[in-house]
DNA sequence: AGGCGGTAGTTCGTCCCACGAATTTTGTTA
DNA sequence: TAACAAAATTCGTGGGACGAACTACCGCCT
């Protein structure tokens, strides 16, 4: 709970209110390419690869029941499909459509220019800084990979 | 978009990650005090004051239609209150109960607590660089004051 | 084989959240 | 005073989250 005399704000709120500006930006995004912030998300993740209910339950932190109409309402618009799983007949497979995966990758690359935007003023190793010092938060938290590396080549 | 050869998270990807992390917090303080993320948001911003729905709404980024529904609920639990504003008999103005005051404390309380434990691992001076990229973030794009500092009293 | 416990997903009912459009009431101003 | 603007609410729609109950299936164990 420590606060400085000086003008300057606490880890703790930096943290809350940047939290929220992030949101507000993905959301914001979300919304111009007429997705929902849980679809985009649901999009972002399934770029990588198709995942059964219960991965993407466990990846976004839902309950089981919460993903099934999250799924249903984005295949409904034509962005997702389920598969049945050929080694298991009750899983099932949810993976982009060819008309998902182009919105994914446009939503995708639209978000990060927008969020890195919000780093504009930064000095590249300030910028750096930041991500080293987030990434431990992350790693520390055991955050599940909800967002995928901007470069996954390596 | 640019990304490093080595282990290192992208500074997108970090506060993509980080902002799924901390909303993932303040949710669960929120649900564990009996609230919605958004009441307990609700309930932070009246902790300084009592508000106008139509303040309220411009500092959570409300239309005005949803903010009467959150008010609705919140008051329906007893946390908040509707009052006239003396000045304007159209105006109302949205004030803690005392039940209210005492839970956004509590709530307020205990996530800060657990927000600034996941920096637990941070030297002093690290938890500060933070703080300071993450001001500057959310100083250059204009984010209203939705989390209280820490210690307002100075 | 046959049975049985666990797993994958869906359904259902309930509540919360967000929005726009239309409306009411009150203040303001020309 | 008449017109206009502002503060809220209402209403209808749709998305989102959850737990409990349910179906279908897998694997294993005897």
């Amino acid at each position: 709970m420590s606060e400085h005399v000086d003008g300057q704000i606490g880890t703790v709120a930096a943290l809350v209110r940047s939290t929220f500006l992030v949101n507000a930006v993905y959301a914001g995004s979300a919304r111009e390419h007429g997705l929902t912030q849980q679809q985009g998300q649901l999009l972002c993740v399934l770029m990588a690869q198709p995942y059964g209910m219960s991965e993407l339950g466990a990846t976004l932190g839902l309950a089981k029941s919460s993903l099934t109409g999250l799924v249903d309402r984005t295949e409904r618009n034509g962005l997702v499909q389920r598969k049945p799983d050929p080694q298991d007949s009750r899983a099932v497979r949810v993976a982009l459509t060819s008309r998902g995966a182009k919105l994914a990758d446009e939503f995708y690359t639209e978000t990060c220019r927008r969020i890195e935007e919000m780093t504009s003023g930064f000095a590249p190793a300030e910028r750096d800084t930041l991500a080293v010092l987030l990434g431990r938060i992350v790693t520390d938290n055991k955050v599940p990979t909800v967002f995928m590396e901007p470069d996954p080549v390596r």
